[in-house]
DNA sequence: AGCGTATGCCAACACGTGTTGGCCAACAAG
DNA sequence: CTTGTTGGCCAACACGTGTTGGCATACGCT
């Protein structure tokens, strides 16, 4: 035992926090830009300025890196608080805030298209994040998952031609833009009627 | 030389031609279904029933496989001989029917969203294929880039989701639905006028 | 038939990968 | 100070990869 019951909430601090923080940062970076093949454990513990065997000794393998490195936290805000027909924009707005601030869910959409294991992860974070939030918005309970989807294929279409095949009219948009085209876009998908 | 002079249309066909082919139908394959870096040539190679040596001598090199193997041709329709109203629609379902007919553009998209050289074959199609098609159905000349970027992202949404990531709710969506809901997005994105 | 070339396979190389175990120094506790 | 523990590095292993050269064989042509 450490004596100390650190147990209770953020755990112990431990000495190497910092070098645990280092790598996970590399980590994120690498798996952002490079892919899940790519982003070698080698250069990522070269970024962080330690050996690569300390990544292993802190995260067991590259499996558990990625994991431990990319959680997708999308914060999404309560639909229901807001105006019926501000959803859509608010949406992507939203999206863009978060894409643009950190690295994950880029990394987890370059992994998603390469193995099946994080195209499950990106299957969960559909299902745990972006179904409930669109469950009070739409009008039909029933059709909850197709909407959902369909708004996840555009926000994901951009994400995609945006930040990792960065077609250059796309980077081109500005903010406003985006949310002028993309907003009445998913709020069709999640609250117009069925075509 | 070989003495027929073949250089003129279709080349020489050589007894090698059925292993050709079967090497870059598997390549298809495998780069389809597992992105560049894990479409190893001994696997390819494998399917194809021949040595992975003979893939070297056929193609050069790896690089060089996929290109040969994965040559993206949309074949869009024209869409000045449209209604007017009906572009949304088509395009989405030739889309639809491309993508379902051959495993190259989704070898293509994970590829894409691999490595910097695929992304930028991505780039080459949207710029020879996607971009002159639209030019003629936009309102303003000078936004066609800005809005065939707009559809594409929307259609490559799509495929990724449905053919990459394999949300459930996208897979389980027909084609009649997916035309009826999407192709009121790009009919919008190219046509209407800017919000 | 005889010859040249194309076709195919085998074995091997050089290299980079994830991963492991052992060793040394810095720290904390007694 | 002494001792146990943690943090860190080095060297190495086992493995799979793309890639290469050499050798046998079957075909097409004269």
């Amino acid at each position: 035992m450490t004596g100390t019951d650190a147990s209770s909430t953020g755990g112990p601090r431990r000495r190497s926090d910092t070098t645990r923080n280092a790598i996970l940062a590399a980590a994120r970076e690498r798996f952002a830009a490079d892919g899940y093949e790519r982003a070698t454990i080698r250069a990522i513990a070269k970024d962080a300025n330690i050996d690569p065997s300390m990544v292993m000794r802190y995260y067991g393998n590259k499996e558990g890196l990625f994991a431990a490195a990319v959680t997708v936290e999308l914060k999404l805000p309560d639909l229901a608080s807001l105006p019926r027909d501000e959803v859509g924009r608010a949406l992507v707005a939203h999206f863009l805030d978060v894409w643009e601030q950190n690295d994950e869910l880029t990394a987890l959409l370059r992994v998603g298209a390469t193995s099946q294991a994080g195209a499950e992860r990106m299957q969960g974070v559909f299902r745990d994040q972006l179904l409930p939030v669109t469950r009070h918005v739409c009008p039909d309970p029933e059709q909850v998952p197709t909407r959902a989807a369909l708004a996840a294929t555009q926000v994901l279409g951009l994400a995609l031609t945006r930040y990792v095949l960065q077609l250059q009219p796309v980077r081109a948009l500005g903010r406003g833009e985006i949310v002028a085209w993309l907003g009445p876009t998913i709020q069709r998908y999640l609250t117009a009627p069925s075509p």
